[in-house]
RNA sequence: GGGCGCUUAGCUCAGCGGGAGAGCGCUUCCCUGACACGGAAGAGGUCACUGGUUCAAUCCCAGUAGCGCCCACCA
């Protein structure tokens, strides 16, 4: 059996071992500069997904780079209440036992709500470890904890002392099935086909002098039409002056309402005239707050139509729309009816089409809070990456309307507010009053509403760190330099995240809003649980462990980019770290070479090779911090990636192994190797944590790699000639596989080289391309053919290797190819603005091309001609 | 009705004003003393279309087509 590296044993070895070293509390930099990230709170009740494994795993690359590079990095984790996805999850768990929660009451309910986090809230954290992630488990928080309960209760009656906090009665989205009011981003619109049914309302004092008899207005809804109490039309809508003031009569109901003007009408829609349902569209319910129209509640929390809707009452809002429309057909008033494609508002949640109602609920009133935080991101405190967010973000910004906070769950932050019925008097307090302050009565009712769930979690970034009270942690790590998160809650949270924070701090929450995009699967489809093609990123490493999936979801995600699972690819990430774990396998076990420093330790006469592997080492890690400065973590990766591939093992191990046989020699190049893989490692570890830091352990032996210090890398100059040497390796290897010769056959390669060739050519040329170099004086005019067909001096006798006609027909093709080339260049260089107007070295580039293309071009003739 | 994004190799996707890239797949050769989950050498692309800017466009601008997403009180 061939060595094949085994995830499973390593990645449980090594989490409990960095957390009981404390690699993870900031603490262990003490004179760092503070850096810090509070995680995007997953739902206590839910479980990890591969959207939270790339979202975590972008954070714990960040925030393991950071943390090597000397600051005191803090990512600061916990979870969300979830107010309305948890309790909806327990209640369905409930009902499977025929349980409501009414069954239980509200105390009891909640009671089991907790035993419900007691018994799911560790199973995150459990998954955050398999897969690595190194957050501080000291500081984990949870939004319905007593800390962030009190930062809660202190926001609710400071805003409302500010008077940013209200009750109003208003129209909100109300849920039927849930039984709650929503806020406008928990409603959902989908496209419905519906229809637009025409209704005429009589003119009560009888047809206009034209004959018409009423005026027709077009509603999706008819069974609204039961609280109807009035008709709008445009102002200046010509069609309508005559009308504007008249009364018509309500069909059905039988009650006479004004026809009224105002600006909110759009004329271009139905006939022009809208009915106005004041207690159940908000539209209606600004026009009946203007013309001075009572609402009329017809349809209840239940969506099913009151008292005042006559003989309708009971009905279901659709049973009611279909006896509705029945009844207006039979009393004749139905114009006509329309096919109508429309969207209809849907709760997030369970997705029930949504009632607008008009209710009495408390509001935050965004306005004041929303220039500050478009003003953050305008100046550049807070940036979005990519960029391109932040215009979507100041769009909803400017066109936001006040968030309505109170939901009519049981499972949430109850809102602090008491009602003396005696008086009157509503007390918001941040004690529990006893008694009402106004009339001294003992009477207070509390209010049954809880916030919603955001409402705790847009105070994350603050109250996690022991806001209100102004602790260390607060100063210290508040504000918090990234947030990392997808777009789908830019508005759900960042940006409530910023107006809070702003307010209560007078700081941005953090500086870098890094945006990902979301996991697809590869037919282009959104993962979603509903759909049922969610993969478990547990399954995932189980099979091909956490390092795997890690390196796959860091290298897909291109910056604001959707990333598309593929299973194809993860099992490449999974080769790769089979390949690093080979590589450390042939340094430690076959070389030997262990006891690497963890520091430093760079020799300082490498040999050539080892010069030229330490230079590139230090030019791609140089790279790579600039690309992860700027976020691009999936290009700062695959440079890696190929880096480690195709340089350092492909082509570094094998020029290693021929000098590791000279005992002079092989000291020294054990020490190149030791470091150039050990700082592999280091550059690996915020990615594949795991394996990096098992090798670690065999290679460095001792302290651990995600405590050690990010690289940098000496200066080396590379030694000459090294990509000639290469190329010329190659040429030896494609002529070989052109001529179909074997691997096995040793050739001579003739060089030529006013300078002669580098002494350590021969035994490379020798190990990798098995062949031996010969010094020639000058380019052979016959029998030998030039290899490769680039810059290259080298030379391979044809004499007994090589069928002359065929290769007579490859040069022949070799030629006809470089002339289109030359072609190319000479018509660039003969355009006189090239030469003025492109930058020198681009010009001179362009001149070199051409000039070896040309002696290319020679060279090929002359050999073909001494083939005959 | 507004806004945003995508269209690059057979597939899934990076890239981006001056020599077309990765992974997987494909072809040929090689069980060479870390790795056959590997090595070596290759094939494969008018970078959606049309026009413009530029000495130079896959990349910038405009338009067209197809696909996708977000926002929206179209009664």
């Amino acid at each position: 059996m061939k060595p094949t590296y085994d995830p499973k044993a390593v990645e449980a070895r090594w989490y409990s071992t960095w957390e009981e070293a404390g690699l993870f509390r900031p603490e262990i930099n003490p004179d760092g500069e503070p850096f810090t990230i509070v995680i995007p709170p997953p739902n206590v009740t839910g479980q990890l997904h591969l959207g939270h494994a790339l979202d975590m795993s972008i954070q714990d690359l960040l925030i393991r780079r950071k943390r090597m590079q000397g600051y005191a990095a803090l990512w600061l984790p916990g979870m969300d209440h979830a107010g309305i996805a948890t309790q909806n999850v327990v209640e369905r768990e409930l009902a499977a036992e025929g349980i409501s929660r009414h069954d239980l009451g509200r105390d009891e309910f909640i009671k089991q709500v907790w035993m419900w986090k007691e018994r799911y809230g560790g199973r995150i954290g459990e998954q955050m470890r398999v897969l690595g992630f190194s957050t501080d488990w000291t500081r984990e928080r949870f939004t319905f904890d007593e800390g962030l309960s009190s930062a809660v209760r202190e926001v609710f009656v400071t805003l409302y002392e500010d008077g940013l906090i209200y009750r109003g009665n208003r129209i909100t989205n109300w849920c039927p099935r849930c039984h709650t009011a929503l806020s406008d981003i928990e409603v959902e619109h989908v496209d419905e086909s519906g229809e637009l049914t025409y209704i005429t309302y009589p003119f009560t004092d009888g047809p206009l002098p034209d004959g018409t008899v009423g005026v027709t207005v077009a509603t999706t809804r008819p069974e609204t039409m039961l609280g109807d109490t009035g008709v709008a039309v445009h102002p200046d809508d010509e069609r309508y002056q005559a009308v504007i003031g008249k009364t018509v009569r309500l069909p059905l109901m039988d009650r006479e309402i004004p026809i009224v003007a105002d600006a909110g009408v759009d004329p271009e829609f139905g006939t022009g005239a809208v009915k106005v349902t004041p207690a159940h569209d908000p539209l209606d319910f600004e026009i009946a707050e203007r013309a001075g129209l009572e609402p009329i509640v017809v349809i209840d929390e239940r969506a099913r139509i009151t008292a005042e809707g006559g003989r309708f009452v009971g009905l279901d809002r659709l049973e009611a729309r279909e006896a509705v429309r029945i009844a207006l057909a039979d009393a004749g008033v139905i114009d006509h009816v329309e096919e109508y494609r429309h969207s209809v508002g849907t709760c997030s949640r369970c997705h029930t089409v949504i009632e607008p109602l008009l209710s009495l609920q408390w509001y935050v009133k965004v306005g004041p809070l929303v220039g500050p935080a478009i003003e953050a991101v305008k100046a550049g405190r807070s940036r979005f990456i990519p960029t391109r967010w932040e215009k979507s973000y100041f769009h909803w910004m400017e066109n936001l309307r006040d968030w309505c906070i109170s939901r009519q769950l049981w499972w949430g932050h109850r809102i602090p507010a008491w009602y003396c019925d005696a008086c009157g008097e509503v007390i918001v307090a941040r004690q529990d009053p006893t008694g009402c302050p106004a009339c001294g009565g003992s009477e207070l009712r509390e209010d049954d509403d809880v916030l919603d769930t955001w409402f705790s979690s847009a105070l994350w970034p603050f109250s996690t760190l022991g806001w209100p009270e102004q602790t260390a942690d607060l100063a210290r790590y508040y504000p918090t330099q990234v947030m990392v998160t997808g777009f789908d809650i830019i508005y759900f949270w960042v940006a409530r995240m910023m107006k809070m924070g702003i307010h209560f701090t007078g700081e941005e929450p953090f500086t870098d809003i890094v945006i990902h995009g979301l996991i697809r699967t590869s037919d282009g489809a959104k993962m979603s649980k509903s759909a049922g093609n969610t993969v478990d990123p547990l399954d995932l490493v189980d099979t091909y462990g956490a390092d795997a999936l890690r390196l796959t979801l860091l290298q897909a995600a291109a910056p604001g980019q959707d990333v598309v699972y593929q299973e194809e690819w993860i099992d490449a990430s999974r080769r790769f770290g089979n390949k690093l774990w080979n590589a450390l396998r042939f340094a430690v076990e076959h070389v030997g070479v262990t006891g690497v420093p963890a520091e430093g330790g760079y020799p300082e006469d490498p040999g050539p090779e080892g010069a030229w592997i330490l230079g590139r080492l230090r030019e791609v890690a140089t790279r790579v911090d600039e690309l992860l400065d700027g976020y691009r973590l999936s290009d700062a990766y695959g440079l890696l990636y190929n880096f480690a591939w195709s340089e350092v093992f492909d082509w570094y191990l094998e020029m290693a192994k021929t000098p590791l046989q000279d005992e002079g020699r092989a000291d020294g190049v054990k020490a190149v190797l030791g470091v150039v893989l050990r700082d592999l490692l280091k550059l690996f570890h915020p990615a594949i944590p795991f394996l990096t830091e098992e090798l670690w352990s065999e290679l460095v032996g001792e302290g651990f790699v995600a405590g050690s210090r990010w690289p940098e890398v000496p200066h080396y100059a590379a030694p000459e000639g090294i990509a000639d040497l290469q190329e010329l390796i190659v040429g030896v290897r494609r002529f070989r596989a052109e001529h179909g010769l074997s691997p096995k056959r040793e050739l001579t390669v003739g060089i030529t080289a006013s300078d002669g060739f580098p002494q350590w050519w021969a035994e490379q040329i020798g190990s990798l391309a098995n062949a031996t170099p010969e010094m020639l004086g000058e380019a052979p005019t016959s029998g030998m053919t030039r290899i490769p067909a680039g810059s290259l001096t080298g030379f391979i006798s044809l004499a007994g290797l090589v069928d002359v006609d065929a290769e007579k027909a490859r040069l022949e093709k070799s030629i006809s190819e470089a002339e289109d080339q030359l072609a190319k260049f000479q018509g660039k260089l003969a355009n006189p603005s090239f030469r003025e107007r492109a930058p020198e070295d681009i010009v001179a580039k362009e001149e070199r091309k051409a000039l070896e293309t040309e002696q290319l071009i020679a060279k090929l003739r002359g050999q073909l001609a001494e083939l005959g």
